[in-house]
Order: structure tokens, then C-alpha cells, then sequence
DNA sequence: TATGAATGAGGATTCATTCAT
DNA sequence: TATGAATGAATCCTCATTCAT
């Protein structure tokens, strides 16, 4: 579940400093990358601001990669928890556009949280180096995506569940981050967040079965 | 139209010596782009494989970004052209759905031809540092879409056109470029396109315009 | 009172280490000015004379310049701290032109010790960068000069008693620093300390205090 | 009397296109140094502000020191001239006082028409490299200014000349620039020409002879 | 565990100078 | 003569990483 590259530091709960300097430094980074940009992110500069020194940082780091590794991890759990919440079985009995609209607007929270911090994590998605990293976890997501799409088989029309789900999860992902970023005039999170739901229910769900919602959502 | 960053070479002509050199450097940044990665694109790099010294690439590039930034510029403005082009009032009469297929594929077309490129272009299109430029841009594309939607507002549903172009842009944008680089077993060309166009179609367009041609693509 | 140039290491004794290799730096600089040119003090050059690494170099300072500046920095403090003592109230009592020869005699040692330093110092100073820092040094011994005449007011003609100090200051440091550098014959130092001397002590002492011990400088 | 480093145009009128480039070049390279500084006077740009290409520019000088070295000869031509013409047969009946002050005044009157051009003189002068055309230069001064000395026997003390000649000379053109650098308050350009030739004469003529007009002076 | 001085390969950039046109 | 594209050695500087204390 947690990545290889936090040294040592597996489950174990180890002695709470320990977690705390982790924090210290992944916060740091955070920050950095909010304020400035991944280039100024450099480990002397992290290190600075958690409050440590470098070589405590090598510590808890196998490299600055695993920094960056770790901070991916995390929202990626994250992101990957509020979906299996809510495409859960529980939540089955709802309404496809509500569950739709619970999922993007949790994805919006997530990336509103941190829109810096999502940028970065975006770039590092598309580093080469990254590739593997990050279709395991693309295809993660999408097999969340796609177990939603078989159990509400009935509501959906798609019938390749795979294609659908990546093509939902990506336009979701990359139009929100892109919204966030640019901040277009007249695309408030609200607004954003019902023509994502739009786009997706109008994209996967039947006809007869989407449309009654619609108009509130638009 | 041209960058600003492209050394004192605005318009003039010049020697057809200068513009080889430059699209040398352009060509060399590039390769290295598809064979190696952002990072192996060196200026010292890039000289040596375009076949001229450093200085001379500091003799047409502002600097290393200018490099990027000129490609950048390059790809834009083919897209757009693509984009002006099947959007123009000639093909108003087509149907939606076709009109719409055409713009994907050419844009599919232009990302094929280099996925490293485009990759690098999305990486450098999240950096800070080119938020404006790449904002500029992603306005004008917004607005040729735009222009379309509202001169075939017969045809479609979808009352705010900018925040649905951008939304619909965004999506094919991102996806395809996943698409492109993950290349997710069951996701040929052939099927990513006819999933966007679907995506988009039934995003943007009225349910009884749009209904009758889609089985095709699908 | 120490520059703000020098990383970090500001009052704090630290490690002996961080010192000694700053100090290194400083000798190794000093040395290829005396040697070779300024030209030749390249970070490069100083670090591998210093027997350091440049990342070392450049750990302690925070760029080329900040070392030269440190060694102005130096000098400034040796030669205020010499005019301080020699211009102190204790020698008060001391008859003017046995006074302005110890200050000048104190420079021409301080001088002498490494002219190709002071050589360097002197362009440094009369770069457009420095100015700043140069002339804030020039205002501080001017002072310090200042407080001397106005003290020493009965013996003193030059009622514009911070004129007088510039002007006899500038006199003394450029003649002599010229005739370290140009050496003309005839003109050894004790004999260039007895002109300046005579200079500075017929510009600003009352003719009949000063006339008595004249003919033994000369 | 002119440099060996300008190219070919030795006397020779030659056409005047050739020097009216040559003074282009001059010009161009005083207006950097004016308004910007030495590091900024490079061949591009120097050739760039003169409007001529690179090119032509070292058809004109042999490298890029060159250029300096003709303003330098320029200067000192105009400095020697001045002085010679001042301190002439003619003018030997004259008084002391009013010769010295012809002098300053005239040194003054070179200085202030390009403070950036003789700023960067000074710090050419300093430079290892060029120690030998200075020094010669410097001769050449003192032994106007000797020779001046030798003639006016009468009315002098210092029986030293060279030596006399060598620290007025360094006094009155060191504390001049830096003057003009600094600007310090309260010292406005007669007022510096005042105190030098007080300075100078008090220095160097008999007490009885100077004694009558210093007080107009100061 | 923590520290931070030291390392040094590697990158971007400059600029005087040349030479084919 | 004039041009300016091309050259490439040389310089400054960065920063991830190590290791002695």
C-alpha cells in the first residue's frame, strides 16, 4: 500500500517522531510547491523549511524522487478511498447522476485542496520515469471505475466499461486540474462541477435513464 | 504570430541558412524529445545532434525555454489552423457528429505524429513559469470552438458556450493524450476516437440532432 | 560589521572547519591576484588552489564576487581599525604632522603587504556594481578623518572640514597605491610616505604649526 | 603618436567613411560605458549601437581591447595637449597659482564631459595588462608637469621634481574622479577645483609666493 | 539518529573572433 | 569593404548526495 521508497518506515508506527519528520518534510514540499515551484523544491530548500537538516531528510528518503513519490502516494490513496467510498456497494441504491456528481465533486475538493500540489503531481504523471507509476494507478482508478459501470450495467449504455471509464476518469481529471489552473472567467467550481457530471452522466448513462436529472444540474 | 523569443529572426526571411539552422535545432529537440526524455534535452545536446555548436543555437534561441517555446508555437499553430479550417463556414453544413469527428482525428493525426513531443508540450504547458502563454492559447482554440457552437446553435444544447468548449476541449485534449501514452490494451485509435466524438457529441449536442448517426461510431 | 555576503556563517563560531576553509578561499584569491590577474581568479582556479571543491567554494559564498567582496570587506576593517587607533583620542597630544604620518605610514604598510590586492581592490571599487559599498567605506573613513580635524581644529586651516577629508584621503590612497604599482624610480617608500606627508600636512595644517618639523620629512 | 593597434588607418587621411566609422565605434563604446558599464561594452553590442556589423568592426580594430585603447590615446592626447598648451613658455609669466589652477580646471573640464569613459580609463590603467602603456603615459605627464616644475625654480620649494610632479599629478587626478564618482555632498566642481589647487600649491610653491591669492581660492 | 560541510559532475550561457558570401 | 552566421572554449553556478562527526 505504501510506496518502497519510504525508507525503513513501513506500517510499523514507529516512534511518532519519525512520522513527524515525514510530515515535516512532505508539508515543506507542499508548501514550496505552492509558493514557488517544483524547481525551487530542491532538498536543501526542503529541508530548510521542515525545520531539519539534509541529511536527516536522506534519512527518510531514499532520493528527492521518493519525496515527490510519497506526496503521489498519498493523494493517490486519497482519491482512490473517496471513490471506493462512494462507488461502494452502499451507495449503489442512488441515483447514477448523484453518485456521478459525488465522485467529481470529491475530486474537486481533493484538487482544490492543493491545486499546486496537483499540478506538480500532474507533471510527474507525465514524466517517462514516472510512466509505470502512474498507469498502475490510472489503472487502479479505472477498475473502480469500471466495477461501478458493471454493477449499474442496467442505467449505463458503453459497452467496452474499460474505454469508458478511462475516457470518463481522464476528461474529469484533466479538465478540473485545468479549470484550477486557468481559472477561465465564468467557470466557477460549481458550474465546473455540473458540466463535468454532465459530461460524464450524458457520456455513460442511457438516455431514458439520465435525463430526467439533467436540468438541475445544468 | 511569432514568438517573440525567436532572436532578432522576426520576419525577415533572412537566409535560407538561418531558418535550416533553426529547423535543425527544432528537429534535434525533438528526436532527443522521442527518444530519450525532457531532461536529455540539453542545449549542449541538442547542438551536437543538430549538428551546429552552442553558440550557434544561442545565436537563434534566446535561450534553452526559447527552444521549447518555439515548438510549442509551431504546434499550436498547426492545431489551430486544423481547427479553423474544418470548423469554417464551408463545413457548417455537415452534421455535428461528422463535423466533430473531423476535428478529433486531425487532432488525434497531429498527436501521433509525436506523442513525446506533445507529452513534453502538456509537462511545459503545466509549468508556472507558462501559465500565460499556454492560457493565450488555450483561449484562442476555446474560441474558434466557441464560434462554432454559437453558429450551430440550432443543432445544440448547452446554453454557456465558453465553459462547453472548454470542458469538451480539455477532455479530448487530455484524453487523447493519455490514450497516447499509456496506450491502455482495447484503446486503438480507431475506438479513442469514436469514444470522443461520442463524448463530446452527446455533451454538446441536441439529443435528437446527435442520436440518429451515433451507433457508427461507437 | 561582517558582510551579508558570506552564507549563513554570520556571527556563529561554528565548526573551526567552515573557517579555516573560508579563509583558505580568501588566501587562495589573494594569491593568484598576486601571481597572475584578476582575470585568472576564476571560481574554478580559487577553488583548486584553495585545495577545496567549487561546490565548497560556493557553499561559503554565495557568489564569485561575494570573495572579493570579503576581502574588501577585510582590508576596510585593517584600515579603519589602524586610522581608528593611530586618530584616537589618546593621540591627541601628538604633534599633527607625527600624526598624519603614522596614518599614512600605517597605510603604506597595509598597502605594501599585497599591492596586486589592493591593485584589485582599487578596479573593484571603481566598478559601477560597488559603488555602494565602496563609497560607504569612503564615508566611514572620511568620518573618522573628520572627527581627527575638528579636533584638531586649533592647528588646522580648511574650514570645510569633510572636503579637506576626501580630498587628502583620495590623495594619499591613490598616489600611493600608484607608485606601488608604477614604482618610479626615485621614489622609494620612504620617500613617497615624506611627499605625502608634506602633502597632507601643508594642505591642512596652519602654516606656523606646521612648519617647524617640515624639512626632516622631506 | 597614434596607436599601432588601429588597424592600417595609420596618418593617413584615408576616406573619411573609414573614419567616420572609427569614431562611430568610439562613440557607440562611450555611450555603453555611459549609460551602462564596461561588462555591457561587447563587440555585438558595440558594433550594434555604432550601426555597423561585427564585421566591419574588426576591420576597423584589431580586437576588442583596441577599442579601449584608442579611447585611452584619445584622452591622453587631449590631457597632454591641454597641459602643454597651459604650461607653455607663454604662459610662465603667470602666477603659480593661476597656472596650477588652468590645469586643474582643465583636467576637470576632460573629466566631467564623460565620467563613465574615464572611470573605466582608471580601470583600465589598473590592469596588469596594461601597466606599460599607463606608466608611459604617466611619464609622459610628469614630465610636462617636471619640466613646468624645473622652469618655475624660483618660485618652488620641493626640490625633488620628479617625485613632486608624480604625487601632484596621482593626487589631483585620483581625488577628481573619485569626486566625480561619488559626488560627496558639499563638494561641488569648484569648490573641488579650489581645495586641489590649494592642495597642489601649497604643496609645491614657496609659502611666500602662494601665500598672496590662496584665499580667493578657497 | 542528526548534522551540515564537502563533493563534483553537469548544465546554461557568453562573447571575442573568424570567414564564407 | 561589409555582413552576420557560426564557432567553441571558458565561465559561473547548481544541487543531489555522501559521510565524518
Amino acid at each position: 500500500m505504501s510506496s518502497r521508497r519510504t525508507k525503513s518506515t513501513e506500517n510499523k508506527p514507529r516512534q511518532a517522531r519519525g512520522q513527524a519528520t515525514i510530515d515535516a518534510i512532505l508539508e515543506a514540499t507542499i508548501r514550496i510547491l505552492e509558493r514557488e515551484s517544483l524547481e525551487h523544491a530542491t532538498t536543501t530548500r526542503i529541508a530548510e523549511i521542515a525545520g531539519v537538516s539534509v541529511g536527516t531528510l536522506y534519512h527518510h528518503f531514499e532520493d528527492r524522487d521518493a519525496i515527490l513519490h510519497a506526496l503521489q502516494e498519498r493523494e493517490f490513496a486519497r482519491a482512490l478511498a473517496m471513490m471506493q467510498d462512494v462507488l461502494s456497494q452502499e451507495n449503489l441504491g442512488a441515483a447514477p447522476r448523484e453518485t456521478v456528481e459525488r465522485v467529481v465533486r470529491g475530486l474537486a475538493t481533493l484538487y482544490e485542496s492543493s491545486p499546486a500540489l496537483h499540478r506538480v503531481l500532474a507533471i510527474e504523471g507525465l514524466r517517462v520515469a514516472n510512466a509505470e507509476r502512474v498507469h498502475a494507478f490510472d489503472l487502479r482508478v479505472i477498475d473502480v471505475v469500471r466495477g461501478f459501470l458493471l454493477q449499474s450495467r442496467e442505467h449505463l449504455r458503453a459497452p467496452d466499461a474499460s474505454a469508458a471509464a478511462f475516457v470518463a476518469y481522464q476528461s474529469v481529471r484533466a479538465t478540473m486540474l485545468a479549470s484550477l489552473l486557468e481559472r477561465p472567467p465564468g467557470l466557477d467550481l460549481d458550474t465546473l462541477v455540473g458540466q463535468l457530471v454532465d459530461l460524464v452522466v450524458r457520456y455513460l448513462i442511457r438516455d431514458d435513464a439520465a435525463g430526467a436529472t439533467e436540468q438541475r444540474g445544468a
